[in-house]
DNA sequence: TAGGCCTGGTAACGAAAAGAAACCACAAAA
DNA sequence: TTTTGTGGTTTCTTTTCGTTACCAGGCCTA
C-alpha cells in the first residue's frame, strides 16, 4: 500500500505504529503540549491537566522519556525536585502534532455535528 | 496556555481531545490510511490488516462512521455487501495524519535509539 | 440431503489496561 | 502536633481489549 504524497507504505507501520500510539495517547499530548511553554515539575503537570491520575502521569513521562521526547532532571533536594522538559526530538514533534492538533480545533464542529447527527439517527432508527 | 505558532489555547482542550484520541487509536489510523487509496468491504479490511479482530474493526469503523470520517453504504444482497469509503472530512484528516505518520517515519530510528538507550540504563542503573 | 463456506456482524467470557485511593519518607509550616 | 507538599509506588476496582463461539441465509460440494 502506498499513500499518495507519503513516502511510506505498509510495511514500516508496524515500527511507525509504536511512535503513532504514544502520540496517540491523550496523556501524551497533553504533556507535550504544556512542555512546549517550557519545563515542568511532576506536580505542576498534574495540577495543569487536572484529569490525571499520579499514577498514569508517572507512566506517562516515563514513556515519553524512553522514546526521547522528554528528559527528566531529579535535584535532590528535601522534598525532591523533578523537572521535566521537551528534549529537541520532542520540539520537532511539536510541528506535526500541533498542525493535527489544529485540524481538530477547527473541524471540531463538524465532528460534533456528525456525532449528533449519527446519535439521532441511531436513536430514531 | 498558548502554544506557539498555534492558535488554540487549553480551554479547548476537552472537546479536541475526543477527536485526538480517535486519531491515536491504532486501528483507526490503519483503516484510514487503507481507505485514503478507496473504499473497501469489511472482511476486505480484516484480511489487510490481518491483526484485528471483527469485534474491534466493527467498533472502530461505527466510532470512524460516528466522527463523519467513514462512510457506510449496504447493498442489501445475499450474502450482504457493506462498503466503507473516507468522507471529504476524512480525507482532509489525511492530510495532518499522513504528516504525523511522516514524521514518525523518518524519526523512527531516533526513537528506537532512544528507547534502547533508556532501556539499557534501567538494565544496568 | 447433509455438511461446510461465505457474508457482516453480535454475545459472552477471560485478560489486560486504566483509574481511584491509600501509603511512603521526610521536612517545613502552622 | 497536625497539616502540607514533594514524587512517586502499591493495591484494588472498573473499564476496555481480544478471543472464541454463534447467528441467518443462500451457495457449493459430496
Amino acid at each position: 500500500m502506498t499513500i499518495p504524497g507519503h513516502q511510506h507504505e505498509t510495511g514500516g507501520c508496524q515500527r511507525v505504529n509504536t511512535v503513532l500510539s504514544r502520540i496517540g495517547d491523550k496523556w501524551s499530548v497533553q504533556v507535550i503540549m504544556r512542555l512546549s511553554t517550557g519545563s515542568r515539575r511532576f506536580n505542576e503537570l498534574k495540577r495543569e491537566i487536572g484529569s490525571v491520575s499520579q499514577k498514569m502521569l508517572s507512566a506517562t513521562l516515563r514513556g515519553l522519556e524512553r522514546d526521547g521526547f522528554v528528559s527528566r532532571r531529579v535535584t535532590p533536594s528535601v522534598p525532591p525536585r523533578v523537572d521535566y522538559a521537551l528534549t529537541d526530538l520532542g520540539h520537532e514533534l511539536l510541528g506535526p502534532v500541533g498542525a493535527l492538533g489544529d485540524w481538530a480545533f477547527a473541524n471540531i464542529d463538524a465532528v460534533e455535528a456528525a456525532r449528533a447527527a449519527f446519535d439521532a439517527a441511531q436513536a430514531q432508527g
